[in-house]
Formats: structure tokens, sequence, C-alpha cells
DNA sequence: CTGGACTATTAGAACGATCCAATAACTTAT
DNA sequence: ATAAGTTATTGGATCGTTCTAATAGTCCAG
């Protein structure tokens, strides 16, 4: 019999709540009932819908259900970046919440690509994805993500934000983060520091830089405009924006990098130049990845808890799907300084000036 | 009109082709035609369609026209783990395949539970993907993901692969790469090489396994099981499984790595245990993920690159989602030995027993 | 001016579920 | 015995789309 039936399935159309009824010898809507456990079905019946779904290998059709139901259990994730393992782990952990709560999730990776950012949202959309989580590429002009809430869809921004876009974000509080790091430098007696990394003009960028002043104005030390070097957010952008910075007439003796994967180049073009990292030149990353920990020396970082932040951000997604009058919130978190081996006293002779 | 269009949009319920074609004054019929751009509607209708469609901001209902046609149009990616870069590299350019052939990916990442694999591909399936591709999670039973045959879903494996079941998969040759790697160290004159990590009896472990063997025995030495140590595949495993093997009576002079973050973890327990990883210790990777050419010293290792993976894998699927009776097929892909600094020649005294 | 070959449009029945109001089958109360 | 109240079940409309077959409308040939 079960091979008659996977017969069936293979000639026949897939096998539908009518299918079960009639072999059930019940109506669709029992059946139905069944489905999603009424109580109001009979024991005896319930048995007998439940042996004919097995006996035929009936598959609920969600689509239909959401259709008719005019609701939706799939939730849309946008990131700009899943090979940056920061991001996967977010990825992972907002996988997680949702997946609890019942949700199944779409999920694309952008790569940076604001037109490809555009399309996948678009198509996400038309799939009628309940919510967003979105990490916009960088380069996303906040118009386009503003249009979404006249689409009345919720969006929730995730470790980035659009200036101006009036959508709920959860995010590092990244000028804090920075400002520990930078402090934690100057209280080894570090004086000449620079800032490596990062895209001019990207907010995060700029609210990593504001943390890195406010910490060194604080000290009462002018900012050197020479000493903050953007560049890209990989090992190859730390490598260059190390070189350019030690060839400087007063080089720094310390570095705070835009992020971990900046501070591995930072680490190797140091090294190269016959630095020791640590005793000679302090270097701190941003992120706390997996990987930082395994650098020689193992690097000095600001954690900023991927997981929690999915967490969060799900939880806020999930919230405003439940409730979307509510209006949209900013949740910022505080990061932590993981203190490893590669910062030391500022060398002497260039402690102080 | 733009604010009387929301406004309306607020109140009501979404706006159907029903609404459109009732605004463009054509059927429901003709907006379908004119959505899915036929040629048989006259041009003057299509542009009066189209306004209506802009005016009233009408978005396409892919579940609904998905249901009609009974089609799909969605994927599901069912990842063991994600916060491994390796497959997160997998999986973005598996997204990318699948999103250039108009699919939308439904992602799950199992964090190697088998139960929770269960679950996510449950729920896939009744959204009504078209095809699943799999990396299944360890201690996956066979039995459990070989039903999807009956349920005529289109399954590729990738990376890993279920003994027995007759599903398609593209894989690396794990065997060939680490027979590569052997080869190189005894070229090196080592003799005795230690094999780290890995779960035991996992098909993937034995394949490495069976490489290393291979090489050994070609090279006429015989194989010392003490020297194969199982342990997790993680930094912490490596620190662990290399202990173990240095404590030996007669410790290796090289090792192999299950993968490059079991490597990760070698190479600071071997740096701890004053060993200089190069000429005092040869250690070898797999994987080739980003951070193995930042390590100290660069890690040599064996690449079997995800993006191709990602894209074999996505063809197949695609191919057997067009033509389901077509046999399942196993693409088995040569990986390459990419060499950096972590090997160098066996210490003498030692290279000859 | 009837028939055939087009072109452009359309009504109505699907797809697979759920919701609503109605009904049937039983109790229990009066 | 009838009404009222439960309990269990059901037919039919519905969600937003597409498909099929039919229908107009136009043009030309015979």
């Amino acid at each position: 019999m079960s091979l008659e039936t996977q017969e069936s399935n293979r000639k026949g159309r897939r096998v539908t709540v009518t299918d079960v009824a009639s072999a059930a010898g019940v109506s669709r809507s029992t059946v139905s009932l069944v489905l999603r456990d009424s109580p109001l079905v009979k024991r005896e019946t319930r048995q007998r819908v439940e042996a004919a779904i097995d006996r035929l290998g009936y598959v609920y059709n969600r689509n239909a259900a959401n259709l008719r139901r005019q609701t939706s259990d799939m939730v849309a994730m946008v990131i700009n970046d899943l090979t940056n393992p920061f991001f996967a782990e977010l990825a992972v952990s907002l996988g997680e919440a949702l997946e609890a709560a019942g949700y199944v999730s779409l999920m694309a990776n952008t790569g940076e690509d604001p037109a490809r950012q555009r399309r996948v949202m678009e198509t996400m959309r038309e799939h009628d994805a309940a919510g967003f989580i979105l990490s916009p590429a960088t380069g996303t002009e906040t118009r386009q993500v503003s249009a979404m809430i006249d689409w009345s869809v919720p969006v929730i921004q995730v470790m980035r934000w659009l200036p101006g876009a009036r959508l709920g974000a959860v995010v590092p509080d990244y000028a804090l983060g920075m400002r520990m790091a930078a402090e934690r430098l100057l209280a080894l007696g570090h004086r000449r520091i620079a800032f490596l990394g990062g895209i001019e003009g990207n907010v995060v960028t700029t609210e990593r830089v504001r943390g890195y002043r406010a910490a060194l104005e604080a000290a009462g030390i002018a900012v050197d405009p020479a000493l903050i070097v953007p560049a890209a957010v990989n090992p190859g952008g730390g490598v260059e924006a190390v070189r350019t910075a030690l060839a400087l007439e007063r080089p720094p003796t310390a570095a705070l990098c835009f992020s971990d994967v900046v501070a591995f180049g930072v680490l190797d073009a140091s090294a190269a130049a016959g630095l020791r990292v640590g005793p000679d030149f302090s270097v701190i990353g941003f992120d706390d990845i997996a990987g930082a920990r395994h650098t020689l020396p193992p690097l000095t970082t600001v954690a900023v808890y991927p997981q929690e932040l999915g967490r969060r951000s799900a939880a806020a997604l999930l919230r405003r799907i439940a409730d979307p009058s509510e209006p949209p919130q900013q949740e910022i978190l505080a990061p932590s300084l993981i203190v490893r081996g590669s910062c030391g006293p500022a060398p002497k002779g260039e402690g102080r000036q």
C-alpha cells in the first residue's frame, strides 16, 4: 500500500486536504480542524483523519494556508556580508530566534551592493515576508529603504543604520567601544594613536572615529588628522593603512583598527616592518571575531556580542510585527574591551611629547 | 494622491490584480497578462495597466501565483554550521547562483543538530521548496533524509554526504587533498606524521584519514594508530590533540590537521610548548579559510574552493529540478595544496627511524 | 455577406487551504 | 413532547493569482 501511495503521488498531483477528507470519510473542514488541532473534533474522528494523513503521505501547504489566512510566517534577512564571521554569527543567532518564534527565514547576502539589495528586498516583499531584518549595504540610499515604511512592512536595522530613516535599529555603541579602547591605550602612556581602516562617510566609521576623538580630547590631546587613515575593511586595507601611518614623520606608537579583520593586516604588516606587536607597537581591533584570539600576539579587541544583537533584533522585529503601530525604537548595546596581548606600554622617549 | 493611496492601503486590505483591473478598466486576466509581459496585450492597454499599478502601489503576490501555477521559486539551504567561515562562503556562493536563476533562498543553520535539521526541513517542505541543498548535520541518519526521495523533492548534498543515500552530492576529494598534504611532509623528510582532529565515524573524517593512510603506505611507512588523534573540530580540539600527540614516547615531527580551525589550536599549543612551527614542527591545515594566511607562521593548507562547490551544487540542484528523472550524480572536486610557511624539513636525528 | 484567420480581451474555474454560518446529532430542562 | 443548549461536522465562499476556452472585433478573401 505504501508503494501504491507512492505510485499515485508520482503520477497524480499532490495530496491535498480534499484527498485526506475523502479517504477518512469526513469533510475538508474537519481535516483542517484536525491539522490545527482544534478541540472541536471528536477523538475518534481525529484518529481516523490522522491515519489517512499518514497513509496518503499528505504534506501541509503553508503557502496556501497563509494566503487564505492573510498571514505570513516568513521573515527576510538581508545582510551586507555573510562571509564576515561577525555577520555570520549574527545571522545564525537571528535565525535561531526567529525559528523559535515559528518563522522561517528568507536569507540573502547583498555583498555590499545596493542594487542587489534592492532587488532581493523587492522579491522577498513579493513573497509576502512579514518583516525584514536589514544590515544595509554600504552606499544604500535612505530613500530606498524608507519606501518600505509606505509598504507598511516592519523593518529592523541591525549593526548599521541609515541616517534619517524612521526605522527601528539594534546596534552596538560603536563610539563607546572605540572610546574604551582609546582610553586603554592612553592609560598605557600612548600619546600618538592612529585610527586605521574604515570607509570615510560611512555611518559606522563616523561613529567609531567619534569615540576615538572623544577619548583623545578628554585626555587633552589634539587629534592629528594625519593619524586617521581610512582604508578598505579587510586585511589588505590594514596593511596599507599601517604602512601609511608608520611612514609619517612622527609615527604612532599604537593603533586602533576599524575592525579585527583590518587588525589582521595591521599585525602582519607591523611584524614585517620589524616591529614586535605589544612591546614596540600596540594594536587594538574591533568585533572580537573567533580568529582574534589566535593571532600572534592574541589581539586585544572590543567585543560587541553578535548573538545578543541577533536575539535583540529578532525580538524587536517580532514586537513590531505583532504591533506595527508601536513607534520605531533604537536599541544601543554596550560593548566591552577584551584585553589580550597586543598592547603594551608606550615605548620610552616617545611616550611624552 | 500618493497620500490617498497610502491611506487606503492602511485601512483597507492589500491591493490585488482585481483592484488594478478595475482602476485600469480591464479584466483581471488582462492585468495578469501584463504582469508576465505577454505580447498579447495591446501597447496602449499595457500602459494603462502599468499606470494603475504604480498609482495603487500594487505588489505582486508570488505565493498566490506559485499556488495557482503549481510551481515554486524557493530553494531550501540547510547548513550544519554557518559560523564556520568555510560554510559561510559556500552559502554565499550558493545564494548567488540560485538568485541568478530566479530563486529565493530559505536558509537554516542546524548547528549540527539532527533533530533541528529534521524540523527545519519539514517546515521548508511545507513551504513547497522546489529543492534542497543540504550539508547534513553530524549524526544525521541516512534514513531520515532518504525519506525525501519518496517526497520526490530534489536534494543535493554538499561538503558532506550520507553513506547509502541515493542523492546527488557535490564534494571535494578529501582523501586526495590529505594525500597531497601528507606527501608534501614526506618529501620534506618527515616520517612521524600525526593526524589531528575530526570526529571518529564521521564520513568526512574517514575520508581524510584514508588519504593520510594511503600516502604513508605508498611511502612504505607503517601507520601508527597512536598518531591518529580525533578531537573536536575547533581550536580547542586542536590544542588538546597536539598535546596528546607531543606527549607520546616518540612524538611526531609534523601534523596534518583535520581543518584550519583545528590547526589554529595546534599552532597556539605548539608555540606554547616551545616549538617553533616550521623549523621544529610542521603543521598543515585543511580548507584554506581566510584566517589561514594571517597566522604565525602563515598556514600551509589544502584549498577546496567553497565558491566553486557552491556554484556546482546550485547547478546540480537546478538540473534536477528541471529534470527530476535524471539519476543522482556525485561530483568530486580536486583540491589543491597551498604552501605557506608552516612546514619545514624534518629535524635531524628524528627524520630517519 | 459568409467564413476563416487574426488580434485583444475576458468570464469563470481552478490552486490548497481557512473561515463563517448553518446544520445535524445529542443532551438536558421544562 | 418541545424548546433550548451543547457538541461535532459541514458546504460554500474566499485569499490572489493563472489557465482554459470562449468571445468580440477587425481584416481580407472568395
